[in-house]
DNA sequence: CATTAATCTTATCATTTTCTAAGATATGCT
DNA sequence: AGCATATCTTAGAAAATGATAAGATTAATG
């Protein structure tokens, strides 16, 4: 039915998916999704954290301050040093389904790519440009 | 051990964890969660989704191939209309483990504000100012 | 209290993402 | 072909995010 261009949003920005959203966009820099792994066999301090990643430590407690408001990381002061750990297992169960879905994925990528040999033309679904 | 200011990136930059990365930030978006939990039941066309998500058709279109991009959506036309799918069921998983791991943070988050008036003081942790 | 080490915060700028508007493509129909 | 509908693409402005640099806190130690 709808045809006609611009069309304004309405309603409320529908607060759930948009916590939702903040949650997956909190996993979506390279540098957090590697803190992460790395906390996979325990907690380790900024420090740590800071010379595997290679960063400073402005960038090391801006990532894992980022993490910590959302809940994916817990911390605790130990001296000097502050110790970092992911706060509940479920969070690798999660870095585990999207691995799957990632590898899927590019497996399926790979195997069209096989394809153009073979079946003469590209396969291409709709708006895959030729 | 680092204590020094300003250290530059080195080595590659991970394009594992980049491709993790992309994955995440692609849910990243209240108006794209919301499409996969409204083709939660089977597919939809685009005009359909544009309806319920109350958007124009440009950001359907990008919307929806962001997704289809990063292989979460697939599609299929049927005379004028673009039919979408979810291409992998354990996306339905990877939601729910996420709202679960929402969940228990917001509850945590929702028990220390009840602490509030009992026992003294906000319990903070590290970094969280008084 | 001064010093040092570790971590956190703030400010600014560059980059990326999203929104909006306009138009281009594709399909079906007469 | 000409027209209508649905979807996709592109371009530029606006908003969000990340990197960098400088400095502020916090805690241990002499």
């Amino acid at each position: 039915m709808p045809k006609s261009h611009r069309k304004a949003q309405t309603g409320p920005p529908e607060p759930i998916h948009r916590i939702k959203a903040d949650f997956f966009r909190t996993l979506g820099h390279p540098t957090r999704v590697r803190i992460l792994e790395l906390l996979r066999d325990g907690e380790l301090t900024v420090g740590e954290l800071q010379t595997k990643l290679e960063i400073d430590s402005s960038g090391a407690s801006q990532h894992l301050g980022a993490m910590r408001r959302q809940g994916l990381l817990d911390s605790r002061r130990a001296g000097t040093s502050v110790y970092y750990r992911v706060r509940d297992p479920r969070t690798f169960q999660l870095l585990e389904t999207a691995r799957q879905l990632i590898s899927s994925h590019l497996e399926e990528t790979h195997a069209l790519l096989g394809e153009l040999d073979d079946s003469g033309e590209a396969p291409r679904k709709v708006g895959t440009k030729g």
